[in-house]
DNA sequence: AAATATACATAATTTTCTTATGCATAAGAA
DNA sequence: TTCTTATGCATAAGAAAATTATGTATATTT
């Protein structure tokens, strides 16, 4: 992953947006994505992506179909209906982190 | 820290941040200005916060004054000269870290 | 022909946190 | 008055998640 230490924990929330916006992705195509969204700013590793990946898929987060193309290997992810659901939670605790973080880095006063 | 894994790697920014804000603090209080702030959200825990402030210290990022109140020990932390420095660094990587995962999240096209 | 891009994978190490302790004083509740 | 909670510091063991370093293999570009 990328320079600032900040990234890290976020690589689960990150792989199942994706795979909820773009339906099923493989590995790279992950990376690239990632690095295109932000425009070079943060670079997935694969030492980080490919055991998360695997993780995911154990927790019954995901599926894979792997497909040969122009005779390489890929594997597709996509979500599972729990990984879905866990998305959803995902998503949500990511907001609420990144308020949390605006509102410790830019505070505006609560009514007290 | 809190519950959430995407607290991870932010502790420092946190710190740096909030002795900007208030001048110097001690560490029991950071925990409470972090709860306070983020509405019980966020609790650093000590053995996270303990280790990270003796670290920015030996980092030359943090001073130490020590002061004895109603007979109880509290170690006041307050921002270096270059302390100061690596704070706006830090902060400014926290901005483009939340934009990126904003855009990760809920994407704008780009102009192409 | 060599270098780069595509595509997967894992092992060793590092970083950062959680959980569990430990010590000590002050204040409030039972 | 005793027990619990709050205040205030600290460190050690372990877990989690990344980085860095490899490894294999094919396709494409230089």
């Amino acid at each position: 992953m990328a320079n600032s230490k900040l990234y890290k924990g976020s690589l689960n929330t990150i792989i199942l947006k994706l795979l909820d916006e773009g339906e099923k992705m493989y590995g790279y195509e992950i990376t690239q994505k990632v690095k295109e969204i932000t425009k070079g700013e943060l670079k997935i590793t694969e030492g980080a992506l490919y055991p998360a990946l695997h993780k995911l898929e154990a927790e019954g987060l995901l599926d894979v179909e792997v497909k040969k193309v122009d005779n390489r290997l890929r594997k597709y992810y996509k979500l599972t209906d729990q990984g879905v659901r866990e998305k959803t939670n995902r998503l949500a605790e990511l907001e609420e982190f990144i308020r949390n973080m605006e509102q410790l880095v830019n505070p505006k006063w609560s009514i007290n």
